[in-house]
DNA sequence: AAACATTTGTCCGTATGTATA
DNA sequence: ATATACATACGGACAAATGTT
C-alpha cells in the first residue's frame, strides 16, 4: 500500500508561514481592502492559531510594504493609489533588465528551449482568451530569466515588486487583460538576442517589455 | 529648569527595534561572525529583554539575508564569501542608476548645491586620509540621490544592499580605504549631467561609479 | 531503540500606550 | 481632565521538533 509520505515536500509549513501566505492572498485579492484595520486577535481566531504567528506574519507583510503597523494604535492594510504603478514598474524593469543581461551570458541551450516553450504557452493563453493564465505564463517567463541570473537579491526584490503589481491589477482591474500579443513578440526578440549572446539588446528589450504595459495600464485607469 | 522633553525625537525605540539594530551592528562589524550560532535565549539575556522581541528581530534579519533560521535546529549568522560582491554591486548599481535617472528630472537647484557640498566633504575626507568618514560621505551622496528619487522600493532595496556591502567591507578589509579620488570626479560629472538635465549620462556615470569599485575590491581580495 | 538535551515554535496572560467618552 | 476601552508590545511557560547519547 503506497504511503503518500510527502512530508518534506512543502516541508510542513509553520503557522507563521501559513498565516503569512493567507493574509497576503487576502490583501492581494482584495478580501482585505486598503486601509482596512487588521486586529491580530481576530486574524488569530480566523486562522485557528494564536496571536504570535499572526504578529510575525504581519511583521513580514509590513517589511514587504503591504501592511502598516502603528504601534499602540492600529495595524492597517496599506493604501494603494494608481500612481504606485509609476513607482513599481521602473524598478521592476531595471531589475529584470539586469537579470536578462546576466542570464544572457550564462544561459544554456536547453534553458533557451524552455523559454521558447513558455512563450509559446503564453501566446496560446492569449489566443484562447484566458487572461489569468496568460498573466501566469508571462510571469513564469520572466521568473525563469530571473532565476537563471542566479542572484538572490534580484529574485527577492523582484518577488516583492511582483506581489505589489499583482495586487494593483486585482484592485484596479476587474479582468486581468493586461497581456497583449506584442509582448509575445518582445519575448521572442529577447530569446533571439540571448541566442546571439547580445546582453545589451536583450536587456533593452526586456526593459521595454515592462515599461510599455506600465504606460498602457496608467492610461487605462 | 529646562526639561529635555525629547520624547518623540527617536520616538522611543521599541525593544524589537533596539534588538534589531544591535544584532545587525554585531553582524556587520564581525562581533557575530559568519556561521556563528545565535540562540535567542542568550541574546534575550544579553539585551535584557524577553525572547519575543529577539525573535522578531531575527525574523527581520532573516528577511534581510543576514541570518538563516533552521526551524527546530538552529539560527546562524549567514555565511559570506568574496563572490557575493559580484552579486551585490550590479544590483546596487542598477538601483542607483535608476534613482539617478529619476532624480535628474526632479531635482531642484538647492538640492544640487547640497550634492556639491556633500561631494566637497567627501573629497576633504579622502585628502585628510579619513577612510571611514570618506565612506560615510560617499554613502550620504548616494543616499541623497536615492531619497530624491522618491521611490520607496528603490530606497528600501538600496538600504538592504548597502548593509551587505558594509558587512563585506568589515569582514574582508581591515581598513575601509575603498574610496578613491576618481570617485569624487565621477560624482562631479553626475552633478554636471543633472544640471544639464541629462538623465542618460547621469545614470551611466552612476553605474560606472559603482561597478568600478566592485572590480577593484574583487581584485584586491 | 529510546530517553535526553537543546533550540525553535506557539500559546496566553499582562503591561503599555493611545484614543475616545 | 479623568476614566475607560482597545490594540499593540512584551514576558514567561509549554509544546514540538531535531540530534545525540
Amino acid at each position: 500500500m503506497p504511503i503518500p509520505s510527502d512530508f518534506s515536500s512543502p516541508s510542513r509549513m509553520s503557522a507563521k508561514e501559513r498565516a503569512y501566505a493567507q493574509i497576503q492572498r487576502w490583501i492581494i485579492d482584495g478580501t482585505l481592502q486598503p486601509k482596512e484595520q487588521l486586529i491580530d486577535a481576530e486574524l488569530a481566531e480566523a486562522l485557528g492559531v494564536s496571536r504570535t504567528p499572526i504578529r510575525e506574519a504581519l511583521l513580514l507583510l509590513e517589511v514587504q510594504g503591504l501592511v502598516e503597523v502603528h504601534p499602540g494604535k492600529a495595524t492597517i492594510v496599506k493604501d494603494i493609489d494608481k500612481d504606485d504603478i509609476l513607482k513599481l514598474y521602473p524598478v521592476f524593469a531595471s531589475l529584470h533588465a539586469l537579470a536578462t543581461e546576466i542570464t544572457t551570458s550564462l544561459i544554456l541551450p536547453e534553458q533557451i528551449e524552455k523559454l521558447k516553450m513558455l512563450n509559446a504557452r503564453f501566446a496560446e493563453s492569449i489566443e484562447n482568451k484566458q487572461p489569468y493564465q496568460a498573466m501566469e505564463m508571462d510571469e513564469q517567463f520572466h521568473n525563469l530569466i530571473v532565476e537563471l541570473s542566479d542572484n538572490l537579491y534580484i529574485s527577492s526584490f523582484s518577488t516583492t515588486i511582483q506581489t505589489h503589481i499583482r495586487r494593483f491589477k486585482y484592485v484596479f482591474l476587474k479582468q486581468h487583460e493586461t497581456s497583449t500579443y506584442s509582448s509575445v513578440q518582445e519575448h521572442a526578440a529577447i530569446i533571439e538576442a540571448m541566442e546571439q549572446s547580445d546582453p545589451i539588446s536583450a536587456s533593452a528589450i526586456m526593459k521595454q517589455n515592462l515599461l510599455r504595459p506600465m504606460n498602457e495600464l496608467y492610461k487605462l485607469i
